[in-house]
DNA sequence: GTCTATACGAAGATAGAC
DNA sequence: GTCTATCTTCGTATAGAC
């Protein structure tokens, strides 16, 4: 009687146990006990994992666009927008030190395993990449708006890795303010020395 | 009679392996299989798997070492070294475009694991990223060469899954093009504005 | 829609012959 | 030291009752 609900919660529990555990190493038990279903009731709603992987994506990509909605919103501005995503790796600090960014590594992930879906993956990055450009071009960057959006992802990347491995929440204040710095040498009138 | 060549045949291949494959979707008869040997025959050499992955830590350690040792040989002067580092990026540019950095998506997957052996493939990072503060105090930033350091190694991280995510080349060279031009910044006589 | 029972294969690990 | 054979557990997936 509940089925669409049911389904529902699958891919929720799902979403989150391939971002801690990832997409492998998480088994259809770890999911039925996380929504207390039967295993065998689960090829009802999925004919097999993929199909979950699939229903997983798609839901991150309108979570993701949610929230590029909520920042744009929120910021009214160009720049305090990208300073809602720097402080996203805040915002999100507790589980990204223990899981890493979940668009990150789940691409890795796929990339590896030479998964189909690694592409639809990537989606969730551009994105990201797309609204930060968006940004940049408010800002009078039009030229290279593209490039500067994927320096900031990059930074993100790369802050996101690095916390995983050290646990240094002073490392990620740090690097977050120097991202703010960047973005306001960016925006500032003379071109960057460094872009 | 060739016993410890065996060994020593396991420990590469597992890490390459491991690296392509990942830690968990590499099984013993992939790693056979690239050995050719038999399954059970495995078990003379190691106890468990993750005894086989301990054993490929330390041949990566051992490498790292030596990989820095050469870097340093071969250039003279920190800048040169510090150039020799980012340049990585580009010589290993195919491995890392299809499987990422093989520190830092490790370290990644054993995190989500709660492996055990975690710390140790951190104390990889800890390699680079003392070779780096040594480069940097070389250059007279003293006060904050682990900072530095740890700055240029998240770039690299950023850039990495940036690259295994979008597989474009031409970010690899221009984000290769930044980080030279913000150490020529560092390097400079008067601090960076950014840092 | 949800359950139990079960088939089937893969993977880690062991035993014992050579 | 290396092999074949085998055990066991786990994971995906299916069948069929309720």
């Amino acid at each position: 009687m509940r089925g669409p609900e049911t389904r529902t919660e699958i891919i929720g529990a799902a979403d989150r146990l391939f971002y801690e555990r990832g997409f492998e190493h998480t088994s259809f038990a770890d999911i039925a006990e996380a929504v207390t279903i039967a295993r065998g009731n689960f090829y009802y709603h999925f004919k097999s994992k993929d199909e979950i992987l699939s229903a997983v994506i798609a839901r991150r990509v309108a979570h993701t666009t949610a929230l590029l909605e909520r920042w744009a919103r929120d910021n009214p501005t160009p720049r305090g927008r990208l300073s809602a995503f720097v402080g996203m790796l805040e915002v999100n600090g507790d589980a990204i030190m223990r899981y890493g960014c979940p668009v990150g590594t789940l691409t890795i992930e796929l990339s590896k395993l030479l998964h189909g879906s690694r592409d639809q993956v990537v989606g969730l990055f551009d994105l990201f990449r797309d609204w930060l450009a968006e940004q940049f071009r408010a800002l009078g960057r039009d030229a290279d708006a593209q490039a500067l959006a994927l320096h900031l992802l990059m930074r993100s990347q790369g802050v996101a890795t690095l916390y995983t491995a050290y646990r240094d929440r002073d490392f990620v204040i740090r690097e977050m303010a120097m991202m703010e710095s960047w973005i306001d040498e960016v925006a500032g009138t003379q071109p960057a020395a460094t872009i």
